[in-house]
DNA sequence: GATGACGATATTGTCAGCAATCCGTCGTTT
DNA sequence: AAACGACGGATTGCTGACAATATCGTCATC
C-alpha cells in the first residue's frame, strides 16, 4: 500500500503527501517552480525535510529538479503521456495474467461486484462513480496478481499524468468504451486465462492510448 | 543516459555514483548496515550530502531504509530477482517493438556487428566478453526504441538484481542458450517486425527466469 | 542599437550541532 | 527464575547558518 520507498521520516512523509496533494489537486499548476523556502513557511517544516519531499518527488516524477536550479511541478506532454501509458499497458498487462494465476474465489465475488456496479454508473451517467470504481479495479487487480515491483512501478506511473486520466474519463462517450473493456478483463481474470487476461488488459490500455492520441488532433 | 532522476547535486552525485559502486562490486555486502557517520569519513563527506544519497539509492532499490534505524544494503532474494525479472521481461518487449519500429540501417549494422562478435565470443568461450556485448545490445535497443520512461524503469530494475544477473552469467551453457535468443531478437528488430521482436525478446527473459528458477531448485 | 562583461540578488548545496528515537543492558520486583 | 521497567549508548531526524552557483539587471563598449 505504502507508495513507494521504505524510508518514512514521520514528519517528512506528511511533508511529502501535502506536496504531492497540492499538485495533485491544482493547487501547484504544472511548471510552477518550487521554492524551497516557500514550502518551508507553508509546511512549517525545515528545509532538508523539504529537501527530501523534493526528492521523493522528483523520484516519483511529479516534480522536476535541476541542480542548482531547483524544482518545479512536471508538465507531461501528450507524448510523454502516451509513453508512460505504453509502459503501462504491459505492465497492466503482466499483472492481469498473473491475477488470472493467483485469483480466489472471493477475489472473483469482488471483481463480478466491481463490474457490475460499473455497468450501472454507466448506465445511470454517474462518470465520478465509475472512475472511482475504474480506479478500484485496478488497484484489485494489481493486488492480486501479487508482484509487488510492477505493483510499485504501476502507481507511480499512474500518478505521474493523472491530469490526463482525468481528463480522459470526462469525454463523451469514454465510459461506454473502456466498460466493455474492463468487463473483458474481469471475464478472463476469473476465468483464470492468464494469456487472455493479458491481452484484454493491454487492449484496454490501447484503447487509452488511442484516445490520448486523439487529443493532440482535436 | 543519465540514470534516474533529474536531480544532479554535483559532489552529491559522485557520493550517490560511489555508494553504487561499492555495492554492486560487493564491497558492502548484501544485509550490510549502512551507517551515515561512516559513509561521511569514508566519502569525506558532509551527512547532509550522505544522507541525500542513501536516499537516492533507496528509490534505486539498492539500500532499504527504515524510519530511525538507518540504511542497509538490500538483499533480493531469488523470488525478488524473479519479480524483478518478470517486469523487466514485458518493459524489454515494449522496448523491442518500438526498436522495431524506429529501427535506422545504421542502427541495423550495428546490431548485427553485435551479433557476431557475440556469436564469435561464445564460439571462443570468452564469458566476460559475451557478457559486455549482452549489456550494449540491451542498451542499444532500448536506446533505437526511444521509450525513455521504459528505458529509465528498466536501468533501475537491471541495477537492482546485477548480482543475480552476474551468478547467472557464469553458469556453464548459459552463453549457449542465451545467444540464439539473443540474435533472434536482433533478426527480428532488423527485419522491423514488432510484434515477431516483442516476443523474441520475452522469450529470452523467460529463459533468464526459468533459469532463475532452477537456482532455488539446485 | 546590439552585445558582452560585471555585480547584486535570489536560491540551492553543504556543513556542524542539537534533539528525538531506538536497541541492548542492567537492576528491580513478583 | 522470569518479567518488567528504567538507564545508557548509538544512530537517525531536524534546525540554523554558511558557502557556492545561477539568474537578472546594469552599464560600458563596439
Amino acid at each position: 500500500m505504502s507508495p513507494a520507498s521504505t524510508a518514512v521520516p514521520e514528519t517528512g512523509e506528511s511533508a511529502v503527501s501535502r506536496i504531492r496533494d497540492d499538485i495533485l489537486t491544482g493547487v501547484f499548476a504544472p511548471g510552477q517552480r518550487l521554492v524551497e523556502a516557500e514550502l518551508c513557511e507553508r509546511l512549517h517544516a525545515s528545509r532538508a525535510t523539504v529537501r527530501a519531499a523534493l526528492a521523493e518527488l522528483d523520484h516519483e516524477g511529479l516534480v522536476e529538479r535541476v541542480a542548482n536550479r531547483g524544482a518545479r511541478v512536471r508538465t507531461v506532454s501528450v507524448e510523454e503521456a502516451i509513453a508512460i501509458t505504453e509502459a503501462r499497458m504491459v505492465l497492466e498487462g503482466l499483472c492481469a495474467a498473473k491475477a488470472a494465476e493467483n485469483v480466489t474465489p472471493d477475489e472473483i465475488v469482488q471483481l463480478r461486484e466491481i463490474g457490475s456496479r460499473m455497468t450501472e454508473s454507466v448506465s445511470s451517467g454517474d462518470v465520478m462513480t465509475y472512475r472511482s470504481l475504474n480506479v478500484r479495479l485496478h488497484n484489485l487487480v494489481r493486488q492480486i496478481a501479487n508482484q509487488p515491483i510492477a505493483e510499485e512501478i504501476l502507481i507511480r506511473l499512474l500518478a505521474r499524468n493523472v491530469r490526463h486520466q482525468f481528463q480522459l474519463a470526462l469525454r463523451p462517450g469514454r465510459p461506454q468504451v473502456s466498460l466493455s473493456e474492463h468487463l473483458a478483463i474481469i471475464d478472463e481474470v476469473c476465468a483464470r486465462h492468464p494469456e487472455a487476461a493479458e491481452r484484454a488488459a493491454r487492449r484496454h490500455i490501447e484503447s487509452v492510448i488511442r484516445a490520448l492520441r486523439e487529443t493532440t488532433a482535436g
